[in-house]
DNA sequence: CAGCATAGTAGACACTGTCAACCTCGCGGT
DNA sequence: ACCGCGAGGTTGACAGTGTCTACTATGCTG
């Protein structure tokens, strides 16, 4: 019984590279990615990868812009709802899922440095994506007419904020030794969303359920 | 001219290697923190540290304990506030005050995975201290009487996301990519205490100013 | 004085990212 | 048909890292 990847070279190695790195991250995180582990999961040399990625970090830029592209693609891909303020509701939960089950991607994208090549590859425009979902969504909370820029941008970072504080602190290490008091832990998310709306109503007008 | 850093070896080795750990990291950032550059700080061999710690995540966690003691004092640290909601105004300034002139001390609490033997250490307590404290603030805003602990947990835990997740992004290498309005990043912090204030009112009547 | 724990040293090992040199195809120009 | 050449793969080397082991000096204790 030899070792548990198949060590035949596949066709497209720079794609194999991007794929087996980014399996390696949600499995182990990115702290331990090594290029050499991916080159030895594809069944190649240590200086293969280097022939398609001019570095480790340039590699590491690309699997962020996928997952970040992902990212994007969930929030996207949720049910359609007719009250903007419902959508918010759903749009919160979708973030929060998400970072809930691939908590190792979420961290990629929001808890690390960016690395070196980061600005070249499309990430910035990916990364902006998500953020521009929540701007579409609150546009029509706002209502038309007085839906200016600085006030969307004003509520987008404060609903952003929130969620990814929210997501980041879940995932923190601390969280278990808090000592928080019983039942507390699963309505954080409700709590939360039931706050923001209340700060939104207040600023808005009461908006849907 | 020799090298920057002097290659006498201090007195006490142990407290150095946490000193001179802080400083890189404040410096550099925790990836880029080694056990041998520290030594080599220090003037000592590559080996001495692990006479006083067990291995490098154990040194880090060690500073970790500080700066969680030392973030924790400087919430301590605040002007005395007769009114609990403008208390609660003056922490968050506070907070976000640290972690814009201490952002790689505050990524080092909050942005990595913890590391090994970090529950053997003290860090847990320390760590902890420092939600006691909006704990605190949050059960005199709530007013005597009526300040269950679960009720007072999912106001702390609403309050501290935000927080953190404001810190967080500002922090993050998206933000000056995002396209955010002229102006809007100045109001981050002041509209994010508002919109709080406003969920605050909501569900616990108006406060202080 | 003997013994021993403590705190320092040097050396080695496996691992990493990266540079350099080399090989080996397949393709286009003459 | 041949030459050249570049793309994509290889091996080997280097510096850097954490950590293990062995060795040494120093000071305290019986």
């Amino acid at each position: 019984m030899p070792a548990s990847a198949p060590p035949e070279p596949p066709p497209d190695i720079k794609e194999a590279c991007v794929r087996a790195a980014h399996d390696f991250i949600a499995e182990h995180g990115v702290e331990r990615l090594s290029l050499r582990e991916v080159a030895r999961r594809l069944g190649v040399s240590h200086q293969a990868p280097y022939k398609h990625y001019p570095s480790r970090d340039h590699l590491l830029a690309e699997v962020m812009r996928r997952c970040f592209r992902r990212f994007a693609a969930y929030l996207d891909d949720r049910a359609p709802q007719a009250d903007p303020r419902e959508d918010l509701g759903v749009l919160g939960r979708r973030y929060q899922a998400f970072a809930a089950e691939h908590p190792l991607e979420y961290r990629l994208m929001f808890g690390i440095p960016w690395p070196a090549g980061a600005e070249q590859s499309g990430l910035v425009a990916d990364a902006r994506h998500a953020l521009d979902v929540l701007r579409a969504v609150l546009r029509r909370v706002h209502g038309a007419g007085r839906a200016d820029g600085a006030s969307v941008d004003r509520d987008a970072m404060f609903i952003w904020s929130q969620m990814h504080g929210l997501a980041s602190l879940c995932q923190a290490d601390v969280m278990p030794h808090l000592g928080l008091a019983p039942r507390v832990a699963h309505e954080l998310l409700p709590h939360a969303l039931h706050m923001v709306g209340l700060a939104m109503d207040a600023t808005h007008g009461p908006g849907g359920a």
